[in-house]
DNA sequence: TCCGAAGTAAACATGA
DNA sequence: CTCATGTTTACTTCGG
């Protein structure tokens, strides 16, 4: 029964096709790879050549990862598909990602829930790509004399490819009959491409010599047909969950144990289902496991969609690492072409094959994720996204919204405050379709203390709120009258007449009042919100997932900044403020500046002034004199202003 | 069931 | 007149 109302929610979208279209076109579109500039080095490896290839190999891992991401979403039910006409529907709308909106699974997971798990694998794709650039860089250091370690490398990641397609066929990625979402996501993340990038790109006979030897797989000879990538795996699909030694071949791997854990879901004796720990001795244990509690269900199928579309976002962010690696290479003069890299780090795309992922996650020829863009950019998957979401979405609610409001309150009072909220998971929001879990007095009130004067006027907070949130980058009308009666109708918004206009300020006193009648911190919160689906380990995912993210969203900038006890200390943010009383904590910050919000609370008080002020508040501006410019001062400054938050009582 | 908070929609005013 | 900006009211939804 359960079975049967997720295939129902999922077959009332319409919009298959469109998902699967959208995807197969994303990666055919990019079908050429244009990036073979050095593809004809054979014999020799210029440093240059060596460094291209080291940089491939960096997003290649990540390219990996995002593939073991994806497979691991084939998994799940797929032991459990007897093709009944029930479930088909189920597996194929969990084979299109894009037709599942960040609404839909908002709808089936509260946000924390979404975004811890958002976070893990955030988390865990850029720390797999910080390691391979580590490497790299290593490699880089070694680089006059040391082939061999690039030898080493380029059949270390060789392995680990096999190892994922490996996986891969174990796990049953490619069903008895393949759908049209199937063949997409193959062809989304087809390792044929980054076979054919490696011919490419290394020109290394060695290596290629030594990647066909390594494996079974006739990838090599397939790189033009993507779709026949997994020849075998097309025709090894029986067992699901399959036997620990996957009939297909076996690798010629050292470790044992990886034979034996070789199911992605399956590692270090866990059971590495989102949200799932349980402890499996051995595999068939798991198996037993995997079938019981990760049946074909709404929960799995709920937690299914996240990882859509957790692969989705890693994909985004993997073309911002993608694009971080490049300036880093650029700025070590390994592109004397590239003079001015920064003026245009965006040209990646064509500048290497793998990184035309990246602008076929793009569809619209968007450059990149917007980074700093003021401009009200068009969502990154506006495309199929608003697409899927509005022709998706069930009508039922209402048909004056074209993607259907939800009503997220519940989900604002589980809210983590909203500046470490944001400084975590700002990428997700900015890319992601998906309606914040914050109030607009929330927002706005963020909005206006992120700026440098703390003040801000109403376009400006449109504008925010459009760069922040690709949510608010459509149905403007409605938010933006939302948030001009918001601006009106709370105390805490304070208009002041300026020189050049009226600026919107807040008065934290008011707003600190307005705020303690609810939902001051009870453990029923934190109850409420990890009882949700029955997530059990969330909590400890969800703690470890932010102290993971906000240490790569710390080290996002630098790429290096050392783990800081202050995210370490994150964690335990993340756990307290979400079931106390939320942003108030922060502005009790002991770092903030000097200023004052009497200081900074401007004379012209249009509106009526607060009554009588809280004592035990007493906020105090945060952040006073930070600059405002760009998303990544921002988003330390987001972590900053978080600090004060953890000093909870 | 009631109440308050929040979101949404809309009418209206005002000034550039 | 149009548009952006504000203000206000009404209604709905939701959770306590």
């Amino acid at each position: 029964m359960m079975v049967e109302s997720a295939s129902e929610t999922i077959r009332t979208t319409p919009s298959n096709q469109n998902g699967v279209s959208s995807l197969s076109s994303q990666s055919d579109g990019g079908g050429g790879r244009e990036g073979g500039s050095n593809g004809d080095t054979n014999g020799e490896i210029s440093p240059v050549d060596l460094l291209h290839l080291q940089q491939q190999q960096a997003l290649q891992a990540a390219r990996q990862f995002l593939l073991q991401q994806a497979s691991g979403l084939n998994s799940p039910g797929s032991n459990e598909v007897k093709q009944s006409p029930v479930q088909v529907p189920v597996s194929m709308a969990m084979m299109s990602p894009q037709m599942i909106t960040p609404q839909q699974m908002q709808q089936i997971l509260s946000p924390p829930q979404l975004q811890a798990l958002l976070q893990q694998q955030q988390a865990l794709m850029l720390q797999q790509v910080k390691t391979t650039c580590f490497l790299f860089l290593q490699c880089f250091l070694q680089l006059g004399s040391k082939q061999l370690a690039f030898q080493q490398q380029l059949i270390q990641m060789q392995q680990l490819q096999q190892q994922h397609i490996l996986n891969l066929q174990r796990q049953g990625l490619v069903p008895l009959q393949p759908t049209a979402a199937m063949q997409s996501l193959q062809q989304a993340m087809c390792p044929s491409d980054l076979q054919q990038l490696w011919k490419e790109v290394s020109g290394v006979p060695s290596a290629e010599d030594a990647l066909k030897q390594a494996e079974g797989l006739d990838l090599s000879t397939n790189s033009s047909n993507s779709t026949s990538a997994f020849p075998k795996a097309a025709s090894a699909h029986i067992p699901l969950h399959s036997l620990p030694n996957g009939q297909n071949h076996t690798p010629k791997r050292d470790s044992h144990e990886e034979l034996s854990s070789s199911h992605p879901l399956y590692g270090h004796g866990e059971c590495k289902w989102p949200g799932c720990e349980a402890l499996c001795e051995d595999m068939g244990q798991f198996i037993k496991h995997l079938n019981n509690e990760h049946a074909l269900d709404d929960r799995s199928t709920a937690q299914c969609r996240v990882q859509m579309q957790v692969v989705q976002q890693l994909e985004i962010q993997l073309a911002k690492e993608s694009e971080r690696l490049q300036a880093m290479m650029t700025h070590l003069h390994m592109r004397p072409s590239e003079p001015k890299p920064f003026n245009q780090p965006l040209n990646l795309a064509s500048s290497g094959s793998l990184l035309k992922r990246d602008s076929e996650a793009y569809p619209e020829g968007l450059p990149h994720p917007p980074t700093s863009a003021a401009t009200p950019i068009t969502p990154l998957r506006q495309g199929p996204s608003v697409i899927s979401s509005s022709s998706l979405h069930t009508h039922s609610h209402s048909h004056t919204h074209p993607v259907g409001p939800i009503r997220r309150r519940n989900s604002d009072k589980y809210c983590t405050p909203i500046a470490s909220e944001l400084a975590q998971n700002c990428e997700f929001y900015k890319n992601a379709d998906v309606r914040p879990p914050f109030t607009y007095a929330s927002l706005i009130r963020h909005a206006i203390l992120e700026s440098p004067d703390r003040q801000l006027t109403l376009n400006e907070i449109y504008n925010w709120f459009t760069r922040k949130f690709a949510y608010f980058r459509r149905n403007t009308a409605t938010w933006k009258n939302a948030v001009r009666h918001n601006l009106s109708l709370h105390k805490c918004f304070v208009r002041v007449e300026n020189v050049k206009g009226a600026v919107w300020t807040v008065d934290e006193v008011e707003y600190q009042k307005r705020r303690p009648p609810k939902m001051t911190g009870s453990p029923t919160l934190v109850k409420n919100m990890i009882s949700g689906l029955g997530f059990g380990s969330l909590n400890a995912s969800y703690q470890a997932a932010l102290a993971e993210s906000s240490l790569s969203l710390l080290n996002s900038p630098p790429l290096v900044t050392p783990p800081s006890a202050a995210s370490l200390n994150m964690l335990h943010v993340g756990h307290d403020d979400v079931s106390s009383t939320v942003e108030q904590v922060n502005s009790n910050g002991s770092c903030s500046p000097t200023l004052s919000p009497q200081q900074y609370s401007h004379p012209v008080h249009v509106k009526e002034e607060p009554t009588e002020v809280e004592e035990d508040s007493r906020p105090v501006s945060l952040l006073a004199g930070v600059t405002h410019s760009l998303p990544l001062p921002s988003d330390e400054r987001d972590l900053e202003e978080d600090l004060p938050t953890e000093e909870l009582e």
